[in-house]
DNA sequence: TAATTATATATAGATAGTCGATATATAACT
DNA sequence: AGTTATATATCGACTATCTATATATAATTA
């Protein structure tokens, strides 16, 4: 299912940190990663990401360290900081109740009188 | 508790829809509606429905009739079409779609190997 | 009665998140 | 050698929302 890209806004930060909670991780595999993870529900562009992970390393939510292999291209790895694992915990309580609350006017009756 | 403001974006003409699939509504009525379904979470400000107000009866998912009382000031009610209710369907079902992928994505366990 | 507050609608300019397009570079494949 | 996949980056455009401002009337308060 296509879903409206801009219901999607403001989400993304949250899943990018959720995906480092668990591992270091690079931009590239990031997009890969959600996409899999989403089942191709989010297909986050590289014209989203970059910007992004630029903006929450500057504000000390993530790390970065360039790791070299001998057959492998230098990749730029992102690490959560302390900060950003604090952050992380407060997006998902916000989302928790911006989906109960948006459920609750989606499903309630309306007794509004006009 | 107070909510990112970016999180909810995108979902507001959803809500707006559901509001008018009970009864025609005015604007000033829909946004003190809101605040009252949602327990204070949503606060929509005029200067964001009145313009989407505008969009959504151009693309003809809405429409709408000034009300007149005698000792009333005159109101712009605005009632929803047969495509808004169409429309409004299309959201709910990529609303659950889009919170049941976030989901999926937060608790889900991370296999990335990287 | 005059001033203020609440109701009601509207528009302009600013900001934030996302996108498509474009650029660059290297590795892998054909 | 040329194309495709990997990997990062930036720019300009678009959209949704906000704040601020404007206007007008009804209701309340000083």
């Amino acid at each position: 299912m296509k879903i409206d890209k801009s219901l999607i806004s403001g989400s993304t930060t949250m899943l990018i940190l959720k995906l480092l909670e668990t591992n270091d991780m690079y931009g590239y595999k990031m997009i890969e990663e959600l996409e899999r993870l989403s089942e191709n529900v989010f297909t986050l562009k590289a014209g989203t990401l970059y910007p992004l992970l630029h903006n929450l390393e500057q504000k000390n939510m993530i790390e970065s360290y360039t790791k070299l292999s001998e057959n492998e291209r230098s990749r730029k790895y992102y690490k959560i900081t302390r900060q950003g694992q604090t952050f992380l915990k407060e997006k998902k309580s916000e989302w928790n109740a911006y989906i109960s609350t948006v459920n609750k006017v989606l499903g309630g009756f309306n007794y509004a009188i006009n």
